[in-house]
RNA sequence: CGGGGUAUAGCGCAGUCUGGUAGCGCACCUGUUUUGGGAACAGGGGGCCGUAGGUUCGAAUCCUGCUACCCCGACCA
């Protein structure tokens, strides 16, 4: 390609509103355009990269044996009522109206679809497994959009789903697309770690997370540095240790004007492990349409921990869930805002609920229904039964692997770019997709799903490696291997070499860009650098000694004879290729 | 939806408090000189000042409504 033909409209100054690395350079770098919130054309450099982040997916899903299928992006409401998700689902499901008033919304992910497509088609169990995927664009009205194609409404997923007959052939494909996502991350030479996850509103049970790491990810990730274990914070859990202390006799103490657990603990000169913390939660039980039926909770939980919402929805089967406001839990609890506590707790048509991490706790500080008093030695269940026990805590750095009981868990940050599910026969049942087994009898399928956000796997790309001029792309996904840039196109003999290189690398499949353009080679070397390719050859100065620049886009720099140049180069460019590509 | 903020040329911003008919840098066009990390000089094009209404002789500027966008929290590939 040449740079004069070509249309890459490069900024000097990035946009005000983008803030992470990946953003400022895909617009300055003139991969992206935003036309609304969360909405982005894709420029032509842009669509290169993501058109080969896609190619190393189909090749992967091919490979693994699942079959590319192409599902609409309107979906008629039906489906989703089938399904009870119409209902269930929030406002990220972009929902309209045709010319006759019949209801369709945009499709944010294709399980309905899949469904009815092999309903009444898939008859046999003979006919099973199937794993059938699509890379297609998918809308979500997401609340807050943010960071270019990081988090778009509109956004290109590659979304696989699977149809069994067994719960073994179920666990087979999700360890082949286990695989096959492993090699696909790595090709697309990405630093990447696999992580137990929560299942979210997908629904199922097992599931597992891609996550590129990063220090701007949206994701914590917790993993031991003992064992294989890792899991999202959503998800993570830790061992918590039963204290062995002589439990002592419940005292009233007067704690004026301390609520918050850092107050209460100073003041009474304590670890705040030692102490419970009480939350108020207003929600929404996941079957209530009305959206208007706010049903409170109570959670007490250690006081160093802080609580994870993600298991408490689940817990509560909440499909809206916040904070309570003061005048509420004032109302709800009958207790003053900071003094809440379990014993003698005034509560009706409320759920109490309480983290197993105060369980073991010996003589621990709670509130004492009063104002400007706490009670401290609480021992459960001495003084206190809590009828529903469970784990809602946020793992945090330092605490104990719960799978070898003996490592410490470490948090990093992570951008979630694949995620695999066991869905089971939530969608079949609610759908009634039915298969006749061995025996003749009717049976639901058994599936499975699987995702990869294609922008955001490019985006997370930059994110990863990129220095202060711009992305330092792997080259499996550069928009293109080689730039050759002429000091000075207007003189001959650097351009007549330059279009022979030209020439023979694109006869040699390269994926070059020339850069012709009049432009001085300031202009040009900080271009070169917004388009990351991995090998700049730059012919100017040292042409006199029969030599052209290498400047590699890590930082290396080498001189290479003209002689033989396409040779070498074609040689660099396979190598850098082969690194990742065959695992 | 809650809280905070912004809207002036393609991009980044000043001007608004104190009303007088719109400006700077980058980008763009022409020419000359330059040519190894975003050149210099000269000339030039481009703005219903988000939108609707109001106050005023006069509004980017003051008042009111609306809209869009951004930041902080719940969503997720």
């Amino acid at each position: 390609m040449r740079y004069s033909k070509y249309y890459i409209p490069t900024l000097r100054e990035a946009p005000s509103d983008a803030e992470v690395p990946s953003q400022q350079f895909a617009v300055r770098g003139g991969y992206i355009k935003k036309i609304a919130t969360g909405i982005y054309d894709c420029l032509p450099l842009g669509l290169k990269v993501i058109r080969k982040v896609e190619n190393i997916v189909r090749q992967e899903m091919n490979r693994a044996g699942a079959l590319e299928v192409s599902m609409p992006t309107v979906v008629p409401a039906e489906l989703w009522q089938k399904s009870g998700r119409w209902y269930m689902y929030g406002k990220e499901l972009l929902r309209f109206k045709d010319r006759a008033e019949r209801e369709y919304c945009l499709g944010p992910t294709h399980e309905e679809v899949i469904v009815d497509m092999v309903t009444n088609s898939v008859k046999s169990y003979k006919q099973l497994p199937l794993n059938l995927y699509q890379i297609q664009t998918k809308f979500r009205d997401e609340i807050r959009p943010r960071f270019g194609l990081m988090r778009a409404r509109e956004f290109t997923m590659k979304d696989a789903y699977s149809f069994h007959d067994s719960q073994l052939s179920l666990d087979q494909t999700y360890l082949e697309m286990h695989e096959a996502y492993s090699r696909i991350f790595n090709r697309c030479g990405l630093d990447f770690r696999v992580v137990k996850a929560d299942s979210g509103n997908i629904g199922g049970n097992a599931s597992q997370e891609f996550m590129i790491t990063a220090d701007t990810g949206e994701d914590a990730i917790l993993f031991c540095n003992d064992c294989d274990y890792a899991a999202n914070s959503e998800k993570a859990t830790t061992l918590v240790l039963n204290e062995s202390e002589e439990e002592l006799a419940l005292l009233e103490v007067h704690t004026p004007e301390k609520k918050s657990i850092e107050e209460v603990a100073q003041f009474l000169q304590v670890d705040s492990a030692k102490t419970i913390k009480a939350l108020v939660y207003k929600y929404l039980d996941i079957k209530d349409q009305t959206d208007a039926d706010w049903l409170y909770a109570v959670v007490f939980i250690r006081g160093d921990y802080e609580l994870n919402e993600v298991k408490l929805g689940n817990a509560l089967s909440a499909k809206v869930l916040m904070l309570a406001q003061d005048d509420e839990i004032a109302r709800v609890t009958k207790a003053p805002v900071g003094y809440i506590g379990p014993v003698g707790l005034d509560i009706k048509n409320v759920r109490v609920l309480a983290d197993d991490s105060i369980v073991g706790l010996k003589n621990a500080v709670i509130g004492a229904n009063m104002t400007d008093y706490h009670i401290k030695n609480f021992n459960h269940p001495r003084d206190f039964q809590f009828s529903e026990i469970t784990d809602l805590k946020t793992a945090k750095h330092g605490d104990i692997c719960p799978e070898c009981q003996k490592g410490n868990l470490s948090k990093e940050r992570g951008i979630e770019v694949g995620h695999i599910f066991k869905l089971g026969k939530k969608y079949s049942a609610a759908m009634q997709a039915t298969y006749l087994d061995t025996d003749g009898k009717e049976q639901v399928f058994i599936m499975g799903c699987y995702g990869i956000g294609i922008g955001r796997t490019a985006m997370s790309a930059i994110e990863q490696s990129h220095d202060e001029r711009g992305p330092i792309w792997p080259i499996q996904i550069a928009p293109f291997e080689v730039i050759i840039i002429p000091a000075n196109l207007e003189v001959e003999e650097q351009r007549s070499i330059c279009e022979q290189l030209y020439s023979d690398l694109l006869a040699n499949n390269i994926d070059v860009l020339f850069d012709d353009r009049k432009e001085r080679i300031g202009v040009k070397f900080n271009d070169a650098d917004l388009i990351g390719a991995p090998i700049r050859v730059v012919l100017g100065k040292k042409l006199a000694e029969g030599l052209a620049e290498l400047n590699y886009r890590n930082g290396q720099k080498e001189d290479v004879k003209i002689a033989g140049l396409t040779t070498y180069l074609c040689n660099i460019v396979k190598e850098l290729k082969s690194v990742n590509s065959e695992s």
